[in-house]
DNA sequence: GCTATTAAATGGAACGTTCCAATAAATCAA
DNA sequence: TTGATTTATTGGAACGTTCCATTTAATAGC
């Protein structure tokens, strides 16, 4: 009948004519305490609308049973599926994950690491923010938490990863357009304090050279990773004297913009200039022309970082090995017909 | 220099040479000691790498500054925008949102709440999961804890609620669909199990009668609020007798599906069956066809239920008024050639 | 009947804070 | 000087748990 004040197990004991010592048993399911005198104590905590002040608990327990997902952003459904995948596993594990969003904003980032850290969370895992200083996690470290970074790392830091393989995607991906016959290549999107940027604009790179393609016939646009950022590096690509004929886009978000930007100028995606995207979130099937995109798995990976803080929260250890997730070229139309349908053309 | 135990108060009492209560003070930000103490003690809290403990805390003070937000389904952009727009106003009030995803999973939801409560959260905004009992909020509300519902009521509840005008949405989408000349109609997607369907539904409902159409001139499929959904709602639809030649959809999610079981038929989404979408999620305006649909300003909504959340923790109350939120029809190209464009000849 | 053994329940100290009441030191009024 | 006032600092109790060491009750062994 809801008391004012909160009902603690004190008053769970004197409702049920027990001791505390004897509720706190109850409360832990322990195997001492006879099955009648639970059944007389799970009626008073109900009867008394108790709840459980886990602060109090950890006081002695020392570990706590949350651990914090800091994500970078998550209304870009790519993190947000990595979130999700990460809770499935959590939720099977019986630990509960509380996500903080950063916005990619380190200010908020660390407060919010601050906040996780004071609420006493088991472990953190942590997709930083862009222009994160890795200043930020020392203190993480000499607390001796348990933290693993995803998709995302920092320059100069020996806290494991969970990330694709972006390299090898972005080297699959310009390897595909120089196969449809593309000889002046762009690269949209992203920016330079980002890792992940050098590791994807590497891949590029080393295909461009590789499969012969000039420098000078290549050119890279940094642009924001959202829609907007893919418009942009549209207009200032196609303003060069030798504009490309394909792009590899940072981003699938950056992707749907460089197509919108194509259209608004009347040139068809796949036909009239070729794009693929980098993550393959849902959306990527379903735009008109569907585009062909690197699957990284971001669920997959979100699970397997889990994983990782799971082993290590157990092991009681600050180390693990970093984990590569393969990824793969899904072919769509937004590079022009289908290689299978083809008669082989292409040079 | 991470000392193995984690360092209290009392460790940094001890460094700076005062006592726990000045160190104390000190971390509230007391005018009443000296500055140069406080310097000497920051710098202690510095050294011996302290984090502050707020279980301990809040055993004292029993006000935390942390809300929940539980939410069913963060991979929908709509409820991620909204989710967005209360972090904004918590964060400048000095409150850390945790996020919490229940994937529409009642008995999820029921431990995430359960676990945001242990937590001792100071208040919490929930967009309940799709088939959740009203019960499962009766502990809540006994507990004197201030809740809000934010998008999604439940049946019997007095708990207050931030929504859009889901009649009022529904009904202008289904006079637009009229006013273009058509006259049989579909109601796509949703399942009755939800308050906002019957809502949405009922707009629709009604702006049939007063407009001339008749009930049997009218079609409605229950179905997911997704894509897939979305396609199979048209599948149904178009299996009839008398076949539908235009949809209000539950759901932007669901009209994309149907647009996409349209082109998968050759039929062309705007030229011969009309699709309006609900809530105007970004992706709706980059679609081909862009989407005409409800926009419900999510992030506004989400902003405004922040709002109220705090006042109720202010004035200590569990009381509060609903919100309805304003909502307006965003006329694209999804229903055939814009009005404005046009001479007038539709019926 | 008496002691051993097992089973069930309990009191008390500890966890890391806050905050009240108390002290100590410095300043002021006379 | 003495007492009053102000300023800065401090000890200790309290918050709601857990868990160890103990007590009490019940059962068994002889």
């Amino acid at each position: 009948m809801a008391s004012r004040a909160k009902a603690t197990i004190l008053d769970i004991a004197r409702e049920a004519g027990v001791s505390k010592s004897t509720v706190s048993l109850v409360l832990q399911g322990s195997g001492l305490i006879r099955p009648e005198t639970a059944v007389k104590v799970r009626k008073a905590i109900e009867d008394v609308g108790y709840v459980y002040n886990r602060g109090a608990a950890n006081l002695r327990k020392a570990h706590s049973n949350v651990i914090g997902m800091v994500i970078n952003d998550l209304t870009n459904p790519f993190f947000a599926e990595m979130a999700v995948g990460m809770e499935r596993v959590f939720q099977s594990a019986g630990i509960v994950p509380f996500i903080a969003n950063t916005a990619e904003n380190p200010v908020r980032q660390e407060e919010v690491l601050k906040s996780l850290m004071e609420q006493g969370v088991a472990g953190l895992i942590v997709s930083p923010a862009r222009g994160t200083t890795s200043g930020a996690f020392r203190r993480l470290e000499t607390a001796g938490l348990p933290v693993v970074f995803a998709m995302r790392r920092l320059p100069e830091s020996r806290i494991p990863v969970i990330a694709p393989d972006n390299h090898r995607g972005a080297w699959l991906a310009t390897a595909h357009l120089i196969g449809k016959g593309h000889r002046r290549l762009a690269f949209f999107g992203g920016s330079s304090d980002l890792v992940v940027y050098h590791e994807r604009l590497g891949g590029f790179r080393e295909a461009c050279e590789a499969l012969g393609i000039a420098k000078r016939d290549t050119i890279v646009v940094e642009g924001e990773t959202s829609r907007k950022g893919g418009i942009a590096c549209l207009d200032t690509a196609l303003a060069a004297a030798e504009p490309p004929t394909a792009a590899l886009c940072f981003n699938d978000a950056v992707a749907f913009g460089v197509m919108l930007a194509l259209r608004k100028r009347g040139l068809e995606p796949g036909a009239d200039f070729a794009v693929v995207g980098f993550d393959d979130v849902i959306e990527a099937q379903h735009y008109m022309p569907a585009l062909t995109s690197v699957a990284v798995d971001s669920a997959g990976l979100g699970e397997r970082a889990a994983h990782v803080m799971l082993k290590m929260i157990q092991s009681r250890t600050t180390r693990a090995e970093d984990h590569i997730g393969a990824v793969n070229l899904v072919v769509r139309d937004s590079c022009g017909p289908n290689r299978r349908a083809e008669t082989g053309d292409a040079a």
